[in-house]
DNA sequence: CCTCAAGTGAAACAGTCGTTTTAAACGTAC
DNA sequence: GTACGTTTAAAACGACTGTTTCACTTGAGG
């Protein structure tokens, strides 16, 4: 058929959220997409770059979701740079939109994305990073003259805070099935979209608060 | 030798930590341990046992030293509860303490302990979030009371931004030297201790700010 | 009708996986 | 000295791994 392809990115891209990569065999991803198992390496050649395919095709509107958002707010307003919450906001929004969106991946691929965050192997990682270079580069410049009462390490630490505040809570509500099995008092899934003014609010403030000081 | 136990261990725990569960295998472990293959189930019955084991020990450790220092600090003062930051302290330091400290396993553990957070098998994040129960409960029970402009669900979702901020700040710590390998403009080490001081004064700001309006 | 490339089906490749089994060697304690 | 818990060595188990090979079917262009 002609849609060999995208199934077997379809089936691949379930089991890789569901199991991580190397606890799934390319038999699993051929049965499940009900393809023949040459019919893998036919179309992309190895498991290795049928996962860079998988990144990249899903990746990238993310990111350029992001960036369009960033020229936006900053060319926007006419006079003057874009607030905090604005540059916080282009950065968070595109992937809770993801999120719900299931045509371009949806918690199924935001799921695979944070375990491909950790994954052990380097090169994955190191892919990863790659596709979101550019995001990083343009964001942190964009919230340096938002943040004068900050030194450089200062700076640097709490854009590590808002990463992982973010990405843990994208996991949450990707994963929230999950949670619900291991928690118990877990709040009702909230519409997603407060998360986003949450997360904003609570981060904002966070990079206002002036810098601790140091004797302790 | 009467230490091949603990052979198994620390080398299980550093090919674990490098190269995560499913790839790594007893094989390896054994190999690196210079210990029989039939060892490593003579002493564990199984790759799964061992996993398990290892957790256990570095684990209770950790979390009796959060609970002992949040009972100091609520003890403590006298009249009054415990502040904000405080709690918070009771919850970052030790982690950091650990990553310092090569007797209880250090970066290496801690890279560990974050491959398992996200690990796919289901067993093992069971394990893991069991281990933290109690810890969650007393420690956002202790948050309730400094939170009162919070609702429930507020509290929920910046608990997690705290829980995530957390993580992912030990991550870049215990795997600094692969985030050399991935940017650019990278501060030096800078004392590992601060980085509390910073996180806990972001996050307290955090949940100190009131509650973002709907209307947006 | 013939041809040629794209794609499929099924089998086989050489390894590795976790685990078990058997045998023989240890050191230590009764 | 002999029993016991520990450790090693070596081989084998069946199942599964990623990948390759090759005969086969299919459909469109000349």
């Amino acid at each position: 058929m002609l849609e060999t392809r995208s199934r077997i990115l379809n089936a691949a891209e379930g089991l890789f959220a569901d199991r991580g990569f190397s606890a799934t065999s390319v038999r699993m991803i051929t049965s499940r997409a009900k393809v023949n198992l040459a019919a893998m390496h036919y179309h992309f050649g190895s498991k290795d770059q049928l996962i860079q395919e998988l990144f990249a095709l899903r990746l990238s509107p993310l990111n350029r979701q992001r960036l369009a958002l960033l020229d936006r707010c900053q060319a926007g307003g006419g006079a003057g740079e874009p607030s905090l919450e604005q540059i916080l906001e282009a950065f968070i929004r595109p992937p809770v939109q993801l999120i719900r969106d299931p045509e371009r991946g949806g918690m199924r691929f935001m799921r695979l994305l944070s375990r491909a965050f950790n994954s052990p192997d380097g090169a994955i990682r190191e892919m990863i990073y790659g596709q979101f270079a550019e995001v990083i580069e343009r964001f942190s410049g964009a919230l340096g003259p938002r943040l004068p009462h900050l030194s450089r390490e200062e700076a640097f630490w709490r854009f590590h805070f808002m990463v992982g505040a973010m990405s843990h809570t994208l996991h949450v509500i990707a994963d929230w099935k999950n949670l619900e099995n291991l928690f118990t008092d877990v709040p009702e899934p909230s519409q997603v979209d407060e998360v986003v003014d949450r997360l904003v609010s609570f981060l904002a403030a966070g990079f206002r608060t002036p810098i601790p000081s140091k004797e302790n």
